[in-house]
DNA sequence: TCGCTCTTTGACATCGGTTCTCACCAGGCC
DNA sequence: GGCCTGGTGAGAACCGATGTCAAAGAGCGA
C-alpha cells in the first residue's frame, strides 16, 4: 500500500483479503467477506481503499459484462492480461508479447494516437468445470 | 432488424438513428437524440429495442471503464473487434486473426474450456486529436 | 374498413452498484 | 497526552438499467 495514506486497519484488512486470493472480486464480495471474518469494513471504505490501490496500480480492475468491476491483487504490475474463470473468478495472468504489437500497429494505421487495449480471456476453470459436471 | 417483431415506430427510429452513425453511442444519447429530432421515444423502449438488437447480433455492444453500455451497427455481423475513439465514440471494425488463436490456444493451456476473449482498442482519433490541439 | 387480440409502449417505480456527505474517529507527530 | 488532519461509516444520493402496468397500436381475419 502507499506509503502517503496512513495505514489503517480498515485498508490492511482490505489488502489482506485481496492479497489472500488469487481471485477477481467484487467491492461487495470482499465487503462481505470482511463483515463474516469480523474484520468489519464500510462499505464506503471497502471502495475507497480499492479505487486507491487501483489508482496505485497495486490492483487490477475488470468489468463484468454486466458493468460490475472487479478486482485482484496480482503478482506483478507490469502490464499484463487475464484468463479468468466466469464462473469462481479465479484468474490466471498471461502475456501478449503479439498482441501487443498487432494492437498498437493497428491503432497508428488508422490514424488513432494513445492507444490503449483492452484484452481478457473469459473461460470456465477445470475445478468449476468438474463441479458443474458432478453436480 | 427481427421479423418476427412488430415494426414499430420507435423500433424503427431506434434502428435509424443506430443506422446513421458509425459511432458508438449509449442508450441515453441514443435516447436524447431521437427527442432531439422530434422521433420522441421512451427510454425503457430505447433500451429495451437495443437489447433485442444486441440479441440478435444486430448491434455490437461494449462497456466503458465505468460500465456504461455503448452500442453500435456494424457492418458485418461475424466475429471481430474495435477500434474505439475514446472521445467521440466513433469506431473502426478490425480482425485480429493472431489474436483470436492466441487466445484459443492461452486458454486451453490452462485447463480452462469455453473460452471468450473481449479484446477492444481505444485511442483517439485524428479529428479529435486536431480539434483537441485547437482548441 | 372494422374489430379483436396480443404485443409494444412509456411514465414511473424500483433495483443494484457506486459515490457523496458529514459528523465522528483515530493515525502521526509534537 | 493533545493537536491536526486525513480516514471512517451510516445513510442519502446518484445513475444506468430494468420492472410494472394501464393505455396505445400493429397485424390479421372478417
Amino acid at each position: 500500500m502507499n506509503q502517503q495514506l496512513r495505514m489503517t486497519k480498515q485498508r490492511a484488512a482490505v489488502a489482506g483479503a485481496l492479497d489472500a486470493t488469487d481471485e477477481f472480486r467484487s467491492a461487495q464480495q470482499l465487503h462481505e467477506q470482511l463483515r463474516d471474518r469480523g474484520d468489519a469494513v464500510g462499505l464506503a471504505t471497502v471502495y475507497r481503499t480499492l479505487q486507491a490501490l487501483a489508482a496505485g496500480g497495486e490492483v487490477d480492475v475488470l468489468r463484468t459484462d454486466d458493468g460490475e468491476a472487479l478486482y485482484r491483487r496480482c503478482a506483478r504490475t507490469e502490464h499484463h492480461h487475464h484468463l479468468v474463470c466466469r464462473s469462481c473468478g479465479r484468474a490466471v495472468e498471461i502475456d501478449g508479447p503479439t498482441v501487443e504489437s498487432w494492437a498498437a500497429s493497428v491503432g497508428a494505421s488508422q490514424g488513432f494516437t494513445e492507444i490503449e487495449h483492452t484484452v481478457e480471456l473469459w473461460g470456465t476453470c477445470a475445478d468449476c468445470r468438474a463441479s458443474a459436471t458432478a453436480g
